[in-house]
DNA sequence: CAGTCCGGGCAACCTGGTTGACTATCGCGT
DNA sequence: ACGCGATAGTCAACCAGGTTGCCCGGACTG
């Protein structure tokens, strides 16, 4: 698809999907170049709540996630068995389970932030640092009218 | 997803996500307060393309959306039945079908474009014009500086 | 100590894409 | 002319990543 003149108006959608495909590939280019684990976003996401609410069972990360119990679950699965996340007992209810990063989780998401940092520096490098500060504060202010009193969504609609 | 502070570096990617989420939840909610058929961004592409291009055959669609043509015939085919598109044989290549718009699709794709520029001044109302085209300016600058002498990829990986 | 609610696991299914195989046509080189 | 590799399209099988439905067992409330 080519790229639109961002000065016609209507195409605001679009370059804000291609931007974040740019930006998300930049950022696997990067992770893959130093032989890290290619993780895709929603993996990225889990690590992003747990390391912000200190420790989550399934269901909650699936509500965050706007996912099925099950499909959270599914993808928890998968990064207990790489090593990001533990699993164990919850302590008061029989029922379910925890989950937390363990070291090496910290480890990723520490090296991720870094990376996403030196890619905004990068766009910063292209248009100056006050234009990226200028897109991202309108597009955040945008998304928390959007979302009204609810939390935004994430996941494109595709 | 609780949005993230813009200030905070490297939320760039997931703002910009949140952004593209955010606008096409609100065309779609708009398009659906109108009684419109609720068509998906690829079907959107599609028109985008073939009002881009003229005519164009399936292989041809599949290449610009990084589709197969299994897929893009798919796309299509959906399109087809419900009155977008026609399919005629191609004039010269005996394999080939060629596919355009029809009124109803040329209809469905002005109205469309009516939105998105009405969505673009909502969100103008909310930050201000200079605001908007600073952000979108700044945006289709690092597509344009990632995507090199490619062109600029739009699915996003999830 | 019921009866109901809820977390989690299992299985079947759906959607939207891919790969692979096959046909028919094109168009080039000899 | 013609033979042959390349290409448009279709069909079928498969795959990934989600959903729904069902069941189990622990938790809470009366």
């Amino acid at each position: 698809m080519t790229l639109p003149d961002p000065s016609r108006p209507g195409t605001a959608a679009l370059l804000l999907g291609m931007g974040f495909r740019a930006l998300t590939d930049r950022f696997h280019e990067l992770l893959r170049a130093e032989g890290f684990e290619p993780l895709r976003p929603a993996h990225g996401f889990i690590f992003r709540l747990l390391e912000e609410h200190g420790e989550l069972t399934a269901t909650q990360l699936g509500a965050h996630l706007e996912l099925t119990r099950q499909a959270a679950t599914r993808l928890t699965v998968e990064l207990e068995q790489w090593g990001y996340l533990a699993r164990r007992p919850h302590p008061r209810d029989g029922r379910a389970s925890v989950l937390a990063l363990t070291p090496r989780g910290r480890g990723y998401v520490a090296h991720a932030d870094a990376l996403w940092a030196r890619i905004e520096r990068e766009w910063a490098a292209v248009v100056g640092e006050d234009a990226v500060e200028g897109a991202k504060a309108a597009v955040a202010a945008w998304v928390a009218h959007a979302a009204g009193e609810g939390t935004p969504s994430l996941r494109p609609v595709w």
